[in-house]
DNA sequence: ACCTGAACACCGTTCAAGT
DNA sequence: ACCTGAACACCGTTCAAGT
């Protein structure tokens, strides 16, 4: 069990790191734990790695790095380009959902996920994007594959739902959640809601582009004045 | 500073935690600070809730509270409808930073997080749309929400981001990142940006309902296909 | 010079002992 | 019957004492 002690370093480190957080879940990853993981004491880490925090960065990282790398053929148009990034993020995200968490909330921006944001960055603007247009458009898409894959990540084995959700599936409580309760059996395919949130997204983006604004509802102006 | 410690209740023990957590950060909320700051041991706060993994779920319910109640005509078509809720949670949100981290990653789904899906669900359904696509609808409507909150949240004071955003903004490592050193600098509304994002995706909804579904550029199939 | 045990200041939660 | 101090099993991190 206690693998060999020799030739700790920092990316044996980082690696034990991730392996304990996709079998045993993000929060039995500790610095004592993963001492023992690796057969020494927790100190010993910290002669590769700063603090915990640090790590947990570097992790975040290590992730967004499979979103960008190889095989980006800056030839196509921005649309498959951003379909590309937007997909590999989404897969990534989903096949280690403890991930989702680490993206979400860290503020930190390391070096991949720069590199990420180029990609996403210069597709719009090889596309044709004004610099204004890019930039909204690299938080739109970041947005989506973030808020997306949280949603679809955080949704968990029934029983952690709660009893409420489950009388929902059950057909109960038709009377207080009316709409939900037509609704909540319907067809699940994660990953083909999440190309129509892409399609959707994408969509927007081209016309955004070509200079048609979507049509302002009352909602941004009127609610920002009325609440603010 | 300790409060009469007459009349604890489960109400109190909430209200407490909600603004320790506003004015320390969610970092500061532990059973033993909690009690403390009602001028209470730690373990009488466990006659008013089970466990603290409770009180943060309570916690979460209180706060998508707001994004739903009172003033919402049902008259309204379902485009302002939605457009009001997205706007209230945005506001709610960016108004608790921390509370994002929260809604995003909880699982839990309590009272008011169901009225909020309810309403959702059913101003989809008031505007004509199919069960299928309504459910749909609330999964896009909810990740943009948290998607795009979480990404305007996180975005902390400049030194946190690190000293390689720093320098992209002095105009550095513009030959390593060029797009973004270009768009780095663009006017940030949060507000606009969020209100264009906002009429994107309503946009798209609109799109869905009359039955035109996004161009499917090689995005999605194509890459399910390729990467899997 | 390098490494690490013990220690510090915390956690959430249990439970037996007290009133 | 109710309440709570001490205790348990953990944290991340420091630092002085050891080799």
């Amino acid at each position: 069990m206690t693998p060999p002690r020799d030739a700790l370093s920092y990316e044996r480190v980082l690696q034990a790191a991730l392996t304990l957080a996709d079998v045993h879940g993000l929060g039995s990853l500790s610095m004592r734990r993963l001492g023992s993981e690796l057969g020494v004491e927790a100190m010993s880490l910290y002669r590769h790695v700063p603090n915990k925090d640090a790590l947990l960065d570097a992790m975040v990282d290590a992730i967004v790095q499979t979103w960008v790398d190889d095989a980006h053929p800056a030839a196509d148009d921005w649309r498959a380009r951003l379909a590309s990034i937007m997909h590999r993020a989404h897969r990534a995200l989903l096949e280690r959902p403890w991930a989702v968490e680490l993206v979400t909330v860290r503020p930190r921006v390391g070096d991949a996920r720069l590199r990420y944001a180029e990609a996403v960055t210069t597709a719009l603007l090889d596309g044709g994007f004004t610099p204004q247009l890019a930039h909204h458009g690299l938080h739109i898409v970041d947005g989506t594959i973030m808020g997306f894959t949280a949603q679809q990540a955080r949704r968990p084995s029934a029983e952690a739902l709660g009893e409420r959700v489950q009388a929902l599936y059950e057909g109960e409580l038709a009377d207080e959640y009316p709409g939900i309760s037509r609704t909540i059996r319907e067809h699940h395919d994660h990953d083909e809601e999440y190309a129509l949130m892409v399609d959707l997204v994408i969509e927007g983006l081209g016309r955004l582009r070509e200079g048609k604004p979507p049509h302002r509802s009352r909602s941004g102006a009127a609610y920002a004045l009325s609440l603010s």
